[in-house]
DNA sequence: CGCCAACGTTGGCGACACCAACAATAGCGT
DNA sequence: ACGCTATTGTTGGTGTCGCCAACGTTGGCG
């Protein structure tokens, strides 16, 4: 029996609150450097996965299509991304993270390290391997 | 040396995920309750540290006065709980939950429960267990 | 008594997620 | 070949949410 009106029990309270420390301390690191999470997961997803269209971004990240737009055109004016319309299907059109868009990803990798690092800053390297291990079986979408 | 660009490597951004499905998990239910989540703690800090003052809500809940106010109000509407000036204090609003109070925030509990479940569904007891108590040190506000 | 701090309340602002519509294009069945 | 539907990129709007500013009221303190 679950002791009632425990509010801190729930695991659903646990990760909001987790969560929103890890958005921060993230958010502000990025900011400083200039750009916003969806940014970052955009340039991240890039290299992962190469060159893809904007609605395959967008369906990979969780992300609108519309909001996807609005990131590549931050992106495009830093030099990180090109967008050139695709010659197969030409109603789309084929993202391509730079040479530039390259190394500013490899800087803002340590940023979001630094925030993981501060996050977990009280566990050891096994809790933290665990508890990613433990999210990512929850992360799901 | 970790491995570059991963992005679902990262604990904040696994964090994120799971955070994000955990929220939509409680608020299905709870919007279906007639409530939102902060209704939902704020009954449960009433019942966890009985009443208190609207500041001292906000405080615990890192929610702002403005809107505990809001909150309070829909509350109150509901007969969930009673609004009255401190003698002691006249600046201050004491805040009890009602028995109406007490009986809802125990159906919301169950939703919660629910959502929690759903949440870990593939998760042993262990790993939940786990999961919780490495959750609540990296919560830390 | 005078100054400062805290409380509750109102209003607003910026960020963000989501949705609707549209033109252009592709695919597909007949 | 043609019509219908789906997809893509884009624009614009809308609702929600967290945060901040201001104000009147009240308490505490020098």
């Amino acid at each position: 029996m679950s002791e009632p009106h425990r509010l801190s029990g729930t695991v659903v309270w646990l990760l909001g609150r987790a969560a929103q420390r890890a958005h921060v301390l993230a958010r502000d690191r990025l900011t400083a450097a200039g750009i916003g999470k969806w940014h970052y997961a955009v340039l991240a997803t890039l290299t992962e996965h190469g060159q893809q269209s904007q609605a395959d971004i967008g369906r990979r990240l969780g992300l609108d299509r519309s909001d996807v737009v609005a990131v590549l055109n931050d992106l495009q004016g830093d030099g990180y991304v090109t967008r050139e319309p695709d010659p197969a299907d030409r109603r789309r059109n084929i993202v391509t993270i730079s040479d530039v868009g390259r190394t500013a990803l490899a800087g803002f990798d340590l940023l979001v390290a630094e925030a993981d690092g501060l996050l977990m800053d009280e566990l050891s390297a096994d809790d933290r391997a665990c508890l990613k291990a433990l999210l990512e079986r929850i992360a799901h979408v």
